[in-house]
DNA sequence: CGTCGTTATGCACCCCAATGCATAACGGTC
DNA sequence: GACCGTTATGCATTGGGGTGCATAACGACG
């Protein structure tokens, strides 16, 4: 044990897109929908991320309206003022892209042992 | 067969950081050492991906630095002006990179296939 | 009904990464 | 030794995504 892991490491952003439409859905508002299923609203879900409600508000829009799917139930009003969670369609769009995500990050870890690594090794 | 494959496709976005830098080496200067390689000339590769010279120049001497490693040989003046080709280092870490993106790629599609694809089927 | 905190939306502004010059050094070729 | 196209580097400009208001509608609850 004469070397620890060399300090550098790999990371990767995804996102997905369609013929007419650049970045339908992605990681950005995969952690969006997370907060929001955690925190039970908009609001407080971009205060724990540390973006801003505006852009938040229009790029969940822009998905549901490009991917064809509801995923989000808002209501305004009521007690607390309002709230926002996610529908069955959500609930199951979050849970597949959180695999499909940690597939991904799996594999980018493998394939820089594999092939990145090494390199660094003897340098 | 009625069918076709939906036309949403995923992307990923690579690079790889260290403590004490974010983004030392990534998709965008893994293009150049290919262009560079490819054209012989930053000029050229610059021309050819449609990006200024000037980020370019830059970006490749941090990752230099950065990492301590020394992947080109730049020569100015002569005949054609100059010219920019590949250490055996660079060689090497452009192999290398490319293997890693290339696993990466294939990982996304079968993660997405695996995860999402079936999402969009049946709606 | 007034209060409160949320959803909803337009618009002005700002920040900074990328671009775009400008300029210099270099060295084969003719 | 003039010319040409490259590497090399500082600095002014910009373009567009993100932020920051401002304002309205909403509705349960006391």
């Amino acid at each position: 044990m004469t070397s620890s892991t060399p300090p550098i490491s790999p990371s990767c952003k995804l996102w997905m897109s369609n013929p007419t439409a650049e970045g339908v859905f992605g990681d950005g508002r995969w952690r969006l929908l997370s907060a929001i299923r955690e925190h039970g609203s908009l609001q407080q879900a971009c205060r724990e991320l540390g973006i801003s409600y505006r852009k938040a508000w229009g790029d969940l829009r822009k998905s549901e309206e490009e991917l064809g799917i509801t995923f989000l139930e808002k209501h305004r009003g009521g007690s607390g003022g309002g709230n926002t969670s996610l529908t069955e369609d959500g609930e199951r769009w979050l849970q597949a892209y959180t695999r499909f995500r940690s597939d991904v990050e799996r594999g980018l870890q493998d394939a820089f042992n594999g092939h990145i690594r090494p390199l660094l090794g003897e340098k």
